[in-house]
RNA sequence: GGUCCGCUAGCUCAGUUGGAUAGAGCAACUGCCUUCUAAGCAGUAGGUCUCAGGUUCGAAUCCUGAGCGGAUCACCA
């Protein structure tokens, strides 16, 4: 409609009001609330150019739409503001519209580009916590809301299943690991441990036992104790030392920071694990074995929370594949320029002239580094899916530089699509005491608290659910859904940017702005429906009142929010949405009867609206991950 | 210190081309189940949109500066 008013005014505009009509001036808004109109138009611009008062160029224009544009019934004045109102008819036609496309808000498949989303980028060496809780649901929604929009979609992982952590938790289980009468060592199948747990544990016992080793260390320096100490490490403690004359609060913490990370270096257990890697480089027949057994653990471990998380993926990237890629990208990049290298052998990009920083792509011992890797893997990803247009990467935000600089060197290596990349950064998920912290033990396991949230929503659906009719099996996937929806709301209703908190009390709330008050709304739509049985609309016959167009109203802007929030990356758009949506249904919904309402055509309109707020709500719900059971 | 991000009600958050009286939820208080699912609805109370300037018909929104909080600036990933 908007367009159609834009298109008269730009063409009736001059014969109106006497001067070319700028297309930048015609600014359209959705009227007000308590406001009697639909569509409000700004007439400051005109004003301005008129030199005339607001109030009376709005009178002008208002006059000539109402006449000559057929579905304005009628324009109300408000100071600057040009009110249009418009006729019932247009309304009832586009919620028959709504209700005859049955993927409405739904962009044809494939209409755009293919767009990779690359999400949860777990370690080995650790179960899943609250954080990768946050990433993987934004991820997964991102790449549905992609897919919506029209987009075909890869969803990826990269799993960093190498480097020093994981031989952390393999020499720790080497050695700490009981060893049983039948001559094993734990495994998840003689323990019952999930096998991710397992791993995790060990990785902790190991820096444990490094804690203890560091505090031996720090012990035997402060008395002047430097036998089996490294001559550098000795050079730079006493350096250290010197340093922290003087020092107070602050300053002499870092210090005494740097003093531990140096102390760190120097125990045996650190060292051994750094042994454990060359050998792991090395494929070491044992070493490996070892490796390759316990990272199978912890992908079965992995695999089962994927599950009950309700996502998957379409391609998975191994770190130990792909951590030798990005060298021949930097040799060649080396060789045209693009890179320098210094004395020691080292490879360096100046992004100075950038603003940024010299930044280390290969190391002096010509072994990859972080960025080397994800160089060579965009390239790879591109290989892999020629048509690919992009790919957006769910990373938490202390990586922006990290991702600034990939997508510079990419695009000065000459890659194009570099600047459609997208690094999707997303806050990081504190407690009510503060930041998670894995050494003070205050992160948050993904699986207790997918456990925590199911238990409280079956709690209250035994309570307060209409469930007398399902089976023991369905009981159980609504329990499933209502504890797994309120949760993924819960982390996807924030701007994906912001740091937000979580209360773990208001995470299994099932009142207020929470994932079960909109899948309720939608269970009792769906009970009404059933009430309703199969129903005869004659749509020439419908009765559309105020309150009916308000809902068509919120209806009617699903496509556009579907279309914004996947531009923006913002799956919080469409939950606020489908927010706004259940509330204006449910405000309705206490008021008005529906089945019970005698007016026919009204009580058709009714039911049909109900039916396709179900059915947008069920869309909007699936598109965030999240089930839309038909009753609770 | 350089760079980037954030700051809106007691708490958690919406507020995206600058637009009318800044909105929700939670917590507090008051009502509404003999009509379609009360996980709901209606209402009361709660605000110097961190601060100071600027741009303009108009600023929570744009610009500049300051304050507070966070991240980042590794031959870690």
């Amino acid at each position: 409609m908007e367009v159609a008013l834009k298109e008269i005014l730009l063409s009736k505009g001059k014969v109106w009001l006497g001067i070319d009509i700028d297309p930048s001036w015609i600014q359209f808004q959705p009227t007000r609330k308590g406001v009697r109109g639909d569509v409000t138009l700004m007439v400051f611009p005109f004003a301005k150019a008129l030199q005339l008062p607001p109030a009376q160029v709005a009178e002008l224009i208002g006059k000539h739409v109402k006449s000559e544009v057929s579905f304005v019934t009628d324009f109300e004045v408000i100071q600057g503001f040009l009110n249009f109102v418009f006729s019932e008819t247009l309304w009832s036609d586009q919620l028959i519209a709504i209700h005859q496309n049955d993927s409405f808000g739904i962009a044809d498949p494939d209409s755009k580009q293919m767009v990779m989303v690359e999400y949860a980028s777990p370690n080995t060496n650790k179960p899943l916590h609250l954080g990768h809780l946050r990433n993987i649901f934004l991820g997964y929604a991102v790449a549905q809301l992609k897919k919506a929009h029209g987009h075909q979609v890869i969803k990826t992982q990269v799993i960093n299943d190498r480097g020093i952590h994981i031989c952390k938790s393999m020499l720790a289980w080497h050695r700490f690991a009981p060893l049983q009468s039948n001559g094993e060592r734990e495994t998840p199948a003689n323990s019952g441990l999930k096998g991710d747990k397992l791993v995790g544990k060990y990785y902790v016992e190991f820096e444990k036992y490094l804690q203890l080793e560091v505090k031996e260390v720090l012990t035997r320096w402060n008395t002047g104790d430097f036998s089996n100490t490294s001559a550098s490490a000795l050079e730079k403690f006493q350096e250290l030392d010197q340093a922290l004359v003087g020092k107070e609060g602050k300053a002499e913490a870092a210090i005494l920071d740097k003093i531990k990370e140096l102390a760190k270096n120097e125990t045996e257990i650190l060292r051994a694990a750094q042994d454990m890697l060359v050998r792991w480089e090395g494929r070491d027949p044992e070493t490996y074995l070892m490796w390759s057994a316990m990272n199978g653990w912890v992908y079965e471990g992995f695999a089962v929370t994927y599950q009950r998380m309700g996502v998957d993926f379409d391609k998975l990237y191994y770190e130990s594949d792909t951590f030798l890629l990005g060298k021949d990208q930097v040799m060649d990049g080396l060789a045209r320029g693009v890179f320098y290298q210094k004395p020691d052998g080292s490879v360096w990009i100046d992004l100075t002239p950038d603003g940024l920083d010299e930044k280390l792509v290969l190391r002096s011992d010509g072994t990859a580094v972080y960025m080397t890797q994800d160089i060579g893997t965009a390239i790879e990803r591109f290989h892999d899916y020629p048509s690919l247009s992009s790919i957006v990467y769910t990373v938490g935000n202390e990586q922006d530089y990290h991702f600034k600089v990939l997508f510079l060197i990419l695009d000065k290596l000459g890659y194009s699509w570099a600047k459609n990349c997208f690094h999707l950064s997303y806050g990081m998920v504190d407690l009510p005491s503060g930041k998670m912290k894995s050494r003070e033990g205050t992160v948050v396991d993904a699986d207790d608290l997918m456990e925590e949230v199911v238990n409280a929503a079956t709690v209250m659906t035994q309570e307060r659910g209409q469930i007398a009719e399902l089976t023991e099996g369905e009981r159980h996937n609504l329990f499933e859904s209502i504890g797994m929806g309120g949760l993924k709301y819960y982390l996807l209703k924030v701007d994906p940017k912001k740091r937000m908190l979580f209360n773990p009390e208001e995470s299994i709330d099932l009142t207020g702005n929470t994932g079960p008050f909109i899948q309720y709304t939608h269970a009792r739509i769906n009970s009404l429906l059933r009430k309703a049985g199969p129903i005869q609309i004659d749509e020439s016959a419908l009765v559309i009142e105020s309150g009916e167009i308000e809902l068509i109203k919120v209806l009617a802007a699903f496509p556009q929010t579907i279309a914004e929030a996947a531009d923006n990356y913002s799956p919080a758009l469409l939950a606020n949405y489908l927010y706004e949506l259940t509330k204006a249904y449910n405000s309705f919904y206490q008021q008005s009867p529906i089945l019970n309402e005698t007016n026919e055509g009204l009580r058709a309109a009714r039911i049909l609206i109900s039916r396709n707020i179900a059915k947008v709500l069920k869309t909007g719900l699936i598109i965030l991950g999240i089930n839309a059971p038909e009753r609770m």
